[in-house]
DNA sequence: CGTATTTGACCATT
DNA sequence: AATGGTCAAATACG
């Protein structure tokens, strides 16, 4: 059922960069912007559609989560985790040939900050994220700002990501996230109409949003093709239009985003991504180590300031995200 | 007053 | 030893 649904997923992704590029085609000549972000388009879309055939061969739960330092927060008994250090039993010597890095998914975004000037955080990606660390890296000009899921401590979503500014240009940021969100941050009273979020929808709305970003999934577990694999490991994002709220007189990195989160949360959509197996739902936060996915997704988002007509509620956009699968992504609503 | 951010120190891995 | 990631106390913010 699920690698049925994937594979069709697929084939409606390739059906997507086919029209892509037949817009490519048409537009080719013209306007070298737009032909630039069609094929950005093309690249992302193709990207993602391997990663899912990547992801669906083979689906590994990654277990031996990385503790950090000094965090007894969770000790994981329960967990059956091989962790290869802590055990005491059979580690003589060390086996010459380790496994290079647990295999992890990784996807990196690069982002822009929506207006350009230069207090602008990145664009958010409609989850909550509560800053528990700034480090200096070695090599880049601007420091790496940690975040992690607010509702960690509430619901034990261990979603996390790292933002970092690009270093010569101050209007891009990496975000590097790891980690898919377990979180149900409905919010927002009126759970009126309850959306069945799927995978592929959200998929879908990635997609469409992402119009413009080159998402570049790195998967680095090319094993067997294992069966019984699942779509879920499909990232997931959406940068919300609104992204132009950014109080004056913050860094973007001393305010990653405080008040577009309550808006983020409120426009996000009921999405509920399972981690690895199935602890969807609530999780529990020691007990589903479910796998240490980290997940970072490669994204470069054209500076599409997103002026949008200043919509008022959440609700009507929260309706508009709600397209059907078929994405009919009309990228000219970009470039009139 | 509660919550989020700041910042130095700690720890793990390279 | 160096680098990167996280914690946690203190602080700022609403």
């Amino acid at each position: 059922m699920e690698s049925n649904g994937g594979g069709r997923l697929v084939v409606t992704q390739l059906s997507h960069i086919k029209e892509l590029v037949k817009q490519l085609e048409v537009h080719l000549g013209g306007s070298p912007d737009l032909c630039k972000h069609l094929t950005s388009e093309i690249s992302s879309v193709t990207e993602l559609s391997i990663g899912m055939i990547v992801r669906s061969g083979h689906f590994d739960a990654g277990h031996h989560r990385k503790r950090a330092a000094g965090d007894h927060l969770d000790s994981s008994p329960s967990a059956p985790t091989p962790s290869p250090l802590s055990d005491v039993s059979d580690l003589p010597f060390k086996t010459t040939k380790k496994r290079k890095t647990m295999e992890k998914k990784k996807h990196q975004i690069r982002v822009s900050s929506a207006g350009g000037a230069e207090n602008n955080l990145p664009v958010d990606d409609g989850h909550s994220w509560r800053k528990y660390g700034q480090k200096e890296i070695l090599g880049a000009k601007h420091p790496r700002g940690y975040y992690r899921c607010t509702h960690r401590n509430t619901q034990g979503c261990l979603a996390t990501k790292q933002v970092q500014r690009a270093d010569e240009d101050p209007t891009l940021f990496d975000v590097i996230y790891h980690g898919e969100h377990t979180c149900v941050q409905k919010a927002v009273a009126v759970a009126g109409k309850p959306q069945p979020e799927r995978n592929t929808n959200a998929q879908s709305r990635l997609q469409d949003l992402s119009s413009g970003l080159t998402v570049k999934t790195e998967g680095l577990q090319a094993t067997e093709p294992q069966q019984g694999s699942s779509w879920n490991d499909v990232p997931f994002f959406l940068s919300s239009p609104v992204s132009g709220l950014a109080p004056p007189g913050h860094n973007p990195f001393s305010t990653p985003s405080t008040p577009e989160n309550c808006l983020a949360a409120s426009l996000s959509p009921p999405m509920v991504s399972p981690a690895t197996s199935d602890s969807n739902y609530l999780c529990m936060p020691e007990l589903f180590q479910a796998g240490s996915d980290k997940e970072v997704v490669s994204t470069l988002v054209a500076m599409m300031s997103a002026p949008a007509p200043a919509m008022d509620g959440a609700d009507p956009f929260v309706d508009g995200f709600e397209f059907d699968p078929s994405f009919t992504i009309d990228i000219s609503s970009y470039f009139p």
